[in-house]
DNA sequence: TTTTCCCGCCAAAAA
DNA sequence: TTTTTGGCGGGAAAA
């Protein structure tokens, strides 16, 4: 999931930031994709239309990433869409120097060429794990409508019609709707039917979630810490409960991150950690330490905060990470509150000062989003009361000024000087789905309200019956617990 | 080797 | 109950 997320907002951003003019027709050209769109629900072919010619793609394992961000941007996706759908095989190696970058614009080659792409065919070279991919998938299903539905004539979607059309398990489809929906790309209607926006409400969608994440105080965290991202993540700690950690709501999450970040970097792993760990701290551990018990795996349970703080990170998670040095220590201080942020002892101020390409040399898997775009995104800058926050609005990216001594821990000797922000859960604000029109099925407020809050009854679940699950999935990819295979 | 992540089981939530 | 949603683990592909 977190891949998913952060391709989107990068396809979001990067239209946005550049431009701003909304409209650009719909000219979503793929050949061979196209179907239905809209409503005639009615017979459509169920037996997968389109095949999926052979799209072969040149993308780098975050490819899932790309393809949700390319929802967002028309010209991007199209763009993408060719290259990855009409071009030969061939992917094998990717650029040296940045393996996956993210964001790309030169449309190089492909201008037109889409049509004489591919041919190749298909053959069924054995469909390798990167063309099943679920960055792929969603990339075609946005290919599949306009970006910019007329109003008045509202396009319908059946989730079985398009997991028809494109050609896999519904399940695949529900992952996909999930995100789209976060940034009301689609909308739910009702069971199995969903109505497509495309980036109509998108804009909007985005300044609330901006909005949102000031009001937590998440930008506030984030400029204060040198690296950003991780404690931004704080934030998404994950309820107790099942909605909580819902693709859905992780993703607005993440968006909004991006949307109050200076840096525009997030590293990944350094995230999904903090935001286990915190969120473990904050209310149950369950999730995380659940699984494990029933078997195998020796698990940790770290009931106690503390405990598992220190335990946990530095014992097992190390080896999972290349960047865990930053990552570790992170962890062990995060236990604690806010901590703000930590040095690595390697790492020196000077890379903070992030520029991007700086970055890289921790590697750390990171997003980056364009930041000159973002602050000028005319919703930021707008954006009329930041609720007092602060100042920085004006900031100047001077990385030192970010990185006052006060904010950092260093070594082992965390500081926190930085006020942990408002253990103010995010979940309360009703923002998130008032967006959404209609949904019979889950009328908006319960559903907001479910999504985002943690109950507080947290605490006596951490045993709790239902621990027969396991931890999410982001959890369980940064790990922290849980010591992949043997 | 380690990490990413697809498949799909199967349990919650709806109907 | 049945059906729809969607966590989550397992294990294999990719790095």
């Amino acid at each position: 999931m977190t891949p998913l997320q952060f391709i989107l907002y990068e396809r979001i951003f990067e239209p946005l930031l550049r431009k701003s003019t909304p409209l650009k027709s719909a000219e979503s050209t793929l050949p061979t994709l196209l179907i239905n769109r809209k409503g005639a629900s009615s017979e459509l072919a169920h037996i997968t239309p389109i095949k999926h010619t052979s799209l072969t793609e040149p993308w780098t394992p975050t490819a899932n990433l790309k393809m949700l961000i390319s929802a967002a941007s028309p010209d991007i996706r199209d763009r993408e869409m060719k290259k990855v759908l009409f071009r030969p095989i061939e992917n094998d190696k990717d650029q040296p120097a940045s393996p996956d970058n993210v964001v790309e614009d030169p449309e190089v080659e492909d201008s037109c060429q889409f049509e004489a792409a591919d041919e190749e065919d298909d053959a069924e070279k054995k469909p390798s794990r990167k063309q099943k991919s679920l960055g792929l998938l969603c990339q075609k299903f946005l290919a599949l409508y306009p970006d910019y539905p007329p109003l008045h004539s509202p396009i319908w979607i059946s989730l079985d019609e398009v997991a028809a059309n494109l050609g896999v398990e519904r399940r695949r489809i529900y992952d996909i709707v999930n995100v789209l929906e976060s940034l009301t790309i689609v909308g739910r209607i009702a069971k199995n039917s969903y109505t497509w926006y495309g980036r109509q409400r998108l804009e909007a969608t985005l300044e609330e979630l901006q909005r949102e994440g000031r009001q937590q105080g998440y930008h506030l965290q984030m400029d204060s810490s040198f690296l950003h991202c991780p404690f931004l993540l704080l934030v998404f700690a994950a309820g107790s409960n099942r909605k909580d950690k819902s693709l859905r709501i992780m993703s607005q999450k993440f968006v909004m991150l991006f949307l109050v970040s200076k840096t525009q970097t997030v590293t990944l792993d350094a995230a999904a950690k903090v935001l286990i760990e915190e969120n473990s701290r904050k209310h149950l551990i369950k999730k995380v330490h659940v699984r494990e018990e029933r078997g195998r795996k020796p698990a940790f349970k770290w009931l106690g905060p503390v405990e598992f703080s220190s335990s946990v990170n530095a014992g097992e998670k190390r080896k999972r990470n290349p960047s865990n040095l930053l990552i570790g220590l992170l962890s062990s201080f995060l236990g604690l509150n806010g901590l703000n942020f930590l040095l690595s002892a390697g790492q020196p101020a000077a890379s903070l000062a992030l520029p991007p390409s700086s970055v890289p040399t921790l590697a750390l898997p990171y997003v980056l989003v364009p930041s000159a775009a973002l602050s000028h995104y005319p919703l930021v800058a707008g954006s009329l009361q930041q609720q007092g926050s602060d100042a920085h609005t004006k900031l100047s990216f001077g990385l030192p000024a970010m990185m006052s001594p006060a904010h950092f821990m260093v070594g082992g000797a965390p500081y926190s000087v930085v006020p942990v922000p408002p253990p103010s859960t995010p979940e309360q604000s009703g923002l998130y789905r008032s967006s959404t029109p209609h949904t019979p099925k889950e009328t908006p407020a319960s559903s907001s309200k479910a999504f985002f809050q943690t109950p507080g009854t947290l605490g006596s679940v951490v045993s709790a019956a239902p621990a027969v699950r396991k931890r999410g999935s982001a959890q369980r990819r940064l790990d922290i617990g849980h010591h992949p295979t043997s």
